[in-house]
DNA sequence: TTGACATGAAACCAAAAGGTGTTATATTAT
DNA sequence: ATAATATAACACCTTTTGGTTTCATGTCAA
């Protein structure tokens, strides 16, 4: 059911400043291609590119609206940074974490 | 106090799947470079500007042993990844609330 | 001390990324 | 109908990225 096959990788959709500031603008609300551009020093050529790769890793949506085409935020995608970061928090939010890491590590290597 | 000055961007550090399975290996262990080459198919030079690049982002340090240099995981900066993230998680559990309004609404008018 | 191993460092390359400007087309307001 | 607006579609350019190969250097083991 999905509407666009996500032919960019997330992780390096949001790798640029230039675009997570998009996602932020259109996190506040929805916004035609004209009015994103002008919050950038940038063309509009340029934030129209930043846009197709934003909707090739479905994080945003554009949608003709009379002779606009209005752009809004599709965050869920971003869950799957979310789940790959989580393997990783246990590295960093305690030393009792870490040490069960390295036990069960041990355990593993002692098998 | 900290080490080494981020250079690098974390999220362009993160996007890119080579540097991601680098990370994902030096999470169980820490291994020198030719352990970490050894993993993959391409030269250990390709490698190595990698974990240089890693290491820019504070995600990795590499330390000297012998004619070995050990590299090792340094999840902390992750964070920052992760604080970004939180803001955009109420959007998507609020969008998983609408579709599933819309999906009951539609089963309604099924019926 | 000599060979094997592990890394460092440099020069080079193709493709992708991030930008530009120009031109064409569709839509709206007057 | 016409001018202004909004976007689409190109062609083009420069820098960065991700990779290569080659050669030099430092360390360990026999």
């Amino acid at each position: 059911m999905t509407s666009s096959a996500a032919k960019h990788d997330i992780f390096q959709a949001i790798a640029d400043p230039t675009r997570r500031k998009v996602l932020e603008l259109l996190s506040e609300k929805e916004l035609p291609i004209s009015e994103i551009t002008s919050h950038f020093s940038i063309s509009r050529t340029a934030i129209v590119k930043h846009l197709h790769i934003l909707s090739e890793a479905d994080l945003v949506h554009g949608q003709k609206k009379g002779r606009e085409k209005v752009y809004h935020l599709q965050s869920e995608p971003l869950k799957e940074v979310k789940d790959w970061l989580s393997y990783y928090e246990q590295f960093w939010t305690n030393k009792l974490s870490i040490l069960r890491h390295i036990v069960e590590r041990d355990e593993e290597r002692n098998q």
